[in-house]
DNA sequence: ATTATTGTGTTAGGCGCTTAATACAGTGAT
DNA sequence: ATCACTGTATTAAGCGCCTAACACAATAAT
């Protein structure tokens, strides 16, 4: 998978929501094994005791589990992760909407600029 | 205004972009003269050099400006404030978008979802 | 003239995040 | 049995953020 660190944010918190996202999303399908914490901390460009915190965050939310020594696999609960993924996806619209809302846009024009930016790109 | 800190991201960021919304919306309007740093600060419930650090960032994005002993004051230039306004916006909405796509929403499940929300409430 | 308030600068200290460099125990494969 | 790989733990160091406690020059108000 591809990583996009940011300077201005905990690493290990960019690294949990792109874990999150890409489990949600099926990058990684359900009992999927997951590569190891020195691969994905070399993918993602970061020292692994980094990837480690994230990945031990990630397994605190029940989408992934650990065999010791076996590497970790994402979870068979296929309905969690569906729940995961609407959850997610539901923050994220609530989010854009009071960002909107901050900047003293209302709903329509919120929704008419999301449509306008899908539109373009 | 309203101020709300969170301990996962940098102070005077979120600073900054509170106050970039308020100036943005018109919570302060053009021309206005801004709280003292000291009285932003005991708001916000935050040290007077991380507040000022924030304004020191805002007024380098031309939204405010200052006269040494006078205190800050709103840019007069309405034109600039709307194009920040409107820049920010659709920066969210990017955001958003970015975000459900990296769910696996395609962009009409997104814009479904956002109408969802505002919806509900 | 005095006083209060303005933005600004400085120093010190504490805390969390990140990296680096190891080390260890358990497991699967050879 | 040996070896490579797994997750996990530990220690040290560096850095940025944040707070606290000041200080100073310039201005407005009295």
């Amino acid at each position: 998978m591809e990583w996009s660190i940011r300077a201005d944010r905990p690493v290990y918190l960019q690294l949990l929501e792109q874990l999150e996202a890409a489990v949600a999303s099926g990058v990684y399908a359900p009992g999927e094994r997951l590569p190891g914490v020195r691969e994905l901390a070399a993918q993602a460009g970061v020292n692994p005791n980094t990837m480690q915190r994230a990945l031990a965050e990630l397994e605190a939310r029940g989408l992934v589990r650990t065999q010791r020594t076996a590497g970790r696999t994402v979870t068979d609960d296929a309905q969690a992760i569906a729940a995961a993924r609407r959850a997610l996806a539901e923050r994220h619209a609530r989010d854009y909407l009071a960002s909107a809302r901050a900047l003293g846009l209302d709903d329509n024009e919120a929704a008419a600029l999301l449509a306008a930016v899908i539109q373009e790109g």
